[in-house]
DNA sequence: CGGATAGGTTTTGTATACAATAACGAGGCA
DNA sequence: TGCCTCGTTATTGTATACAAAACCTATCCG
């Protein structure tokens, strides 16, 4: 979208993953106009797709509030995203030229960089984790598939998730991609795929077990 | 939304699923505003959500188009549904009611009786098998699930593979239907998936058939 | 005291005017 | 002729004013 409603999005998102304002809290569009520096129509628009990514959510009449993700959500959307993205692994591996792979094996040489330092660098991690990821759904060359996983891979999860992360969970996955890039160069998508499997799931439980037991909270609006 | 974005929404659908504007062709918000009778406002808001929903299609500098989805594409979006609507039998076939399963067989039923006339009422078919389908979804108590599979069950595929189904395809499809409720009484999630798969893949084929061998023809605007 | 309700306030929805940008076409120049 | 440039028109983007709907609270009646 253009420039204000895109600068409105940005600012919007950046507010509500930054935690300054609480799970649950209601916002208001004018409220919103006044922290993005635009008028409302650029914000409603922002706002939409803000609801499409499950950060905002409308109660039944209309009213705007900051989405709270229960355990159970955060499950379904790992269920999913392991099942489309373990797709994605598979269509890739028959698709990546050698001068993609040797990318992937850049960012990952980045991402165990990152992760080696005492202590490790999260944000570096983070996106060195998010390009990796994101290079091998584009050569799925899927694009339903791509923007079907964009709303499954949501920064609130990753993030949650990733603040879990010790440092020997970090270097697990930073080993489980040199393992997928392994899978890549042989070609061999079933490979691929289950080291996906292995991959994202194990991301869940690393997440569940910092959450505690499944206790099922709520989700939406108070 | 609201009335006028939803009349929008409903109306501009409705336009371009009629066949009167041909694929590719371009479309102003304000021809859309004069066609709907509302003011570009709600219009936006509609073309919004029919651009998530690969209907309409934006050129890289903002003008929107009609989609015009290629062979390949439609492929694409039956391989996704069908991983995801497996899925969604799997899981229902452990959550559905007995009452549920009952109205499964009502649905079913009705889906018959329409698909042994002679001619077969398509459109009776079509709304009983969307309520199928969506009952099904519903029951996999998956919201993030549903929402995926949305975008993917769309109306124009639907209705391009539902004119190319011979008498015999259809009559295929109702007993298909009836298997699945077979599965569901069994409580027999790998049934379930399975039969969900082939009904699925066999739709593909019977489209693909009466499409031609894959050509691989344009996407979006001219 | 409980609950319905009426009126003022807040919040969202829509129309419209204007601004910014992209497409188009005509005229000039090599 | 080829093709740039610039001005015109078409189209999308944004701000703002107003309309509609939802919320809240004080008040009234049983």
């Amino acid at each position: 979208m253009s420039r204000a409603s895109e600068r409105a999005y940005a600012k919007i998102r950046a507010h509500v993953l930054s935690g300054s304002v609480a799970a649950g809290e209601q916002l208001t569009e004018d409220q919103l106009a006044q922290i993005t520096g635009v008028s409302r129509t650029p914000v409603r628009e922002a706002v939409r797709r803000l609801e499409d990514e499950l950060l905002l959510v409308r109660s039944d009449t209309k009213r705007l509030f900051v989405a709270d993700w229960s355990r159970d959500d955060i499950e379904e959307m790992f269920v999913l995203r392991q099942m489309l993205e373990c797709h994605a692994a598979e269509r890739a591996a028959k698709r990546l030229s050698r001068g993609q792979i040797a990318e992937l094996e850049a960012l990952n040489r980045d991402l165990t960089a990152a992760v080696d330092q005492t202590p490790p660098d999260v944000a570096r991690f983070l996106e060195a984790n998010r390009a990796f990821h994101e290079a091998i759904i584009d050569a799925a060359h899927s694009p339903r598939l791509g923007q079907l996983l964009a709303r499954l891979v949501e920064a609130p999860v990753v993030l949650r998730t990733a603040r879990t992360y010790s440092q020997s969970d970090l270097r697990q996955s930073a080993r489980d991609h040199d393992e997928l890039v392994a899978a890549f160069a042989a070609r061999d998508g079933d490979w691929a795929r289950a080291v996906m499997g292995s991959h994202l799931r194990r991301a869940f439980h690393t997440f569940a077990r910092a959450v505690g037991p499944a206790n099922d909270q709520g989700t939406a609006e108070p």
